[in-house]
DNA sequence: TTGTATGCGTTATCAT
DNA sequence: ATGATAACGCATACAA
């Protein structure tokens, strides 16, 4: 059932059947009920495609993922698509995934967007210096960003204050008297990790501590790499009384690591986790002090919520946003105590 | 540049150029060639939303996944959507990702589909009785099952020999001299959970053993599952002598719980997971046997293959795959030993 | 308030 | 081998 033989059936033009359907003021208020009554009826659903055609615009927002990329495996991207679909779907806006190699991705973002498949795309890992993004401005394509890179100014992205949360977490550290805190971190060349690391460096000077390499560790994405590396810093001989941890999975194995040789959480070793340690993790008796951020899928919600904004021509200046992290005090950090 | 455009520019007719690069037989190999160069050099791409109304097909697939459903957090879906994208682009074809709450999961369907949005579905999770396959095959929409039903015949699908990787497993233990073999499992409505299920019931009455249904234990899909579960079993006045695990998440849980329980895992108690334990574990002084299925990625290589075979209208009982799985061996499993 | 005519960028049909 | 013309199904400028 399309349009021309729905309005036949109704004894109305086309025009005016489109009209009442899409909301149109001119319509008289029996017609709209006569039509959308009818077209419930019948089940008519108006054909995308040539709806797309005739308005050009797609309605549709691609979000490109790199494939083997080791963030794959991300849990939270799933939870933040889940919050994008449920936000684009209200707004009959379809998400489109694809995947790239690395190399690839800016032929892919091309690819998509000469071809008319979207109107747009949510870019997510952003990294400091990013072609990604070069790309779509030059191309003048909207996007929104998740993270921002070192010139943020000139387009509309949602981000986590990251340099506050390690800053938050430092403080609470020497409050409770930590003088060598160390910190573990992903790869910094995305800006989340960079940002988190700036503010765990600021955070340090400002409170007077020094900053000793040593105990500054990149430990990756993994619970290996989190549990490797504390190994690490447990064999030196003048070893962290309290350690920060950029990501949970890393944080997972940081713990792990610590409960095997022994230590007493929240006393021996104060540990701080961002987002905190996953729930199904099979560690039950302590409860991680962790920084905190809304859900993935808030996230979601709130780049799709940017997305439409950049989509109505909103300026992007006003499509910035930014969440603060919190504390979530747990048993896993405390005043330093030897037994 | 569109299609207009570029032949004004060649002086030739749209409908030549559209041909030329269509790969249609009746254009001279002279015109083909001048077209296709022009076309690179102005670096044309078909508009596919006119495409796709001309042509009435939307060479788009939709992926349904529901929300909230405690599988969101299942890191092979992201790999399986990559091999999904991997195939599909070469073919030209998008991936559309979809959420839906979980009673409203056969709506969204139906609006993808009314919508002419795609042209088919990648269906996964299948359940015994499934009424999202119902209405797909009800109104004639291509679709591919990622899993069986109880009625396979009348689609396309596929699947993995589940009975048959709990049948090597009770098999391998068995031949160790194991009797007491214990099994822990997803929620038995979906599909992949029940056959695996059987597979481990008719392979244990084969053999001659005797089930005690208290060594039969759900136990779902996380890793604290299945440490509460095995708690359980080592509670009881007398445990199994060897486990087998039908996700890998539970297994993790398992294999913790035995630790933290002194348990000399392969002598004092074996284990066998399904698919094993995953890279990023902390555990590494185990290596688990496993039940090995093909990667998650392959696995949306083929769902892909099969689905681009039922567009092109090739018969379903061709598009039926069954793979087998086989067992990697490791140390969490040998013969019964006390000491 | 409603209808007519035209356009969206392709592909398909039927000539030539 | 190439071209003119008509779909594809909807939205919209313009007319009534």
């Amino acid at each position: 059932m399309d349009l021309k033989q729905l309005s036949a059936s109704l004894g109305l033009s086309p025009t005016t059947v489109s009209r009442a359907l899409n909301g149109y003021p001119e319509v008289s208020e029996r017609t709209r009920e006569r039509v959308i009554e009818a077209a419930k009826e019948v089940g008519y659903e108006p054909n995308v495609t040539a709806r797309r055609l005739a308005r050009g615009a797609v309605d549709a927002i691609g979000i490109v993922h790199p494939t083997g990329a080791g963030h794959l495996d991300d849990p939270r991207f799933l939870e933040v698509v889940d919050g994008l679909t449920e936000r684009f779907s209200k707004a009959g806006i379809d998400l489109l995934i694809a995947s790239a190699r690395q190399k690839e991705e800016v032929a892919t973002y091309k690819r998509l967007l000469q071809g008319r498949r979207v109107d747009g795309f949510i870019v997510h890992h952003t990294r400091r210096v990013d072609p990604r993004l070069d790309y779509l401005q030059e191309c003048g394509a909207p996007f929104v960003a998740y993270g921002r890179t070192d010139t943020p100014d000139s387009y509309a992205w949602f981000d986590f204050d990251n340099a506050l949360g390690s800053s938050l977490a430092v403080r609470r550290l020497q409050e409770f008297g930590h003088r060598r805190i160390a910190y573990m971190h992903a790869p910094l060349e995305l800006h989340f990790a960079y940002q988190r690391y700036q503010g765990y460096l600021d955070a340090m000077h400002a409170a007077g501590l020094p900053v000793d390499p040593g105990l500054v560790v990149p430990a990756g994405f993994g619970r290996r790499g989190g549990y490797e590396a504390m190994k690490t810093l447990l064999d030196r001989a003048e070893g962290p009384t309290a350690v920060i941890v950029d990501n949970n999975l890393c944080g997972v194995g940081v713990l792990r690591c610590a409960l095997d040789a022994g230590l007493k959480i929240g006393r021996q070793l104060s540990l701080i986790v961002y987002d905190g340690v996953p729930v199904d993790s099979v560690v039950t008796s302590v409860q991680v002090t962790s920084i905190e951020q809304p859900t993935s899928y808030a996230v979601g919600v709130q780049l799709a919520e940017l997305m439409i904004g950049v989509l109505a021509g909103q300026p992007v200046q006003e499509l910035q946003t930014l969440w603060s992290p919190r504390i979530a005090a747990g048993s896993s950090d405390g005043p330093i105590s030897e037994h």
